[in-house]
DNA sequence: GCCAACGTTGGC
DNA sequence: GCCAACGTTGGC
């Protein structure tokens, strides 16, 4: 089983939207980036466990867990000329933007600060949490992949 | 609100 | 295929 992390702004959609959907349970829908997108068509598999990081928001940080419950499929709204993240360029006999459904497991017992990952990565240069995508500066990709002993590591500081 | 970092677009 | 311009992300 392996294991991710997926970015949200919870303005728009956080760890509580997800908690109170109907089964618990959204499709990620709207990536439009190839990075996130090939992770989700092609490497996240149902059973996944998923930090659920709040982005875009005064104290950013893993909030929770998800699971995957469904594994890549193409995202219908890159098809709708209403939908906010409509591509015209996106076919339905060839799809080029594909999601995933997500599951609440849990919230984490706290949030787990970008800036106490950051600060740890800083202390053990040498770390697991060093190589982690999320702490290096400018990074913008969406969904990353998370390696047990990352993930191990993480939840320890909970 | 600012702005650095980054991905994408499109002219050439 | 290069690269400048542009739009977006997201921390601060």
């Amino acid at each position: 089983m392996a294991h991710w992390l997926m970015k949200s702004e919870p303005d728009a959609f956080g760890i509580d939207d997800l908690a109170s959907r109907p089964g618990q349970t959204e499709p990620w829908d709207g990536v439009r980036n190839y990075q996130a997108r090939n992770m989700m068509r092609d490497e996240m598999k149902v059973g996944d466990q998923v930090f659920f990081y709040h982005s875009n928001c005064k104290e950013p940080g893993i909030v929770g867990i998800a699971q995957v419950v469904r594994e890549g499929y193409p995202d219908h709204t890159a098809f709708d000329p209403n939908a906010n993240y409509h591509d015209p360029k996106s076919d339905p006999n060839n799809p080029r933007w594909f999601m995933v459904d997500l599951k609440y497991v849990r919230h984490t017992k706290r949030t787990i600060t970008l800036a106490e990952l950051k600060a740890l990565a800083a202390d053990h240069p040498a770390g697991p949490l060093a190589h982690l995508p999320l702490v290096r500066r400018g990074n913008r990709l969406s969904i990353m992949p998370v390696t047990d002993e990352q993930w191990r590591l993480i939840l320890d500081l909970e």
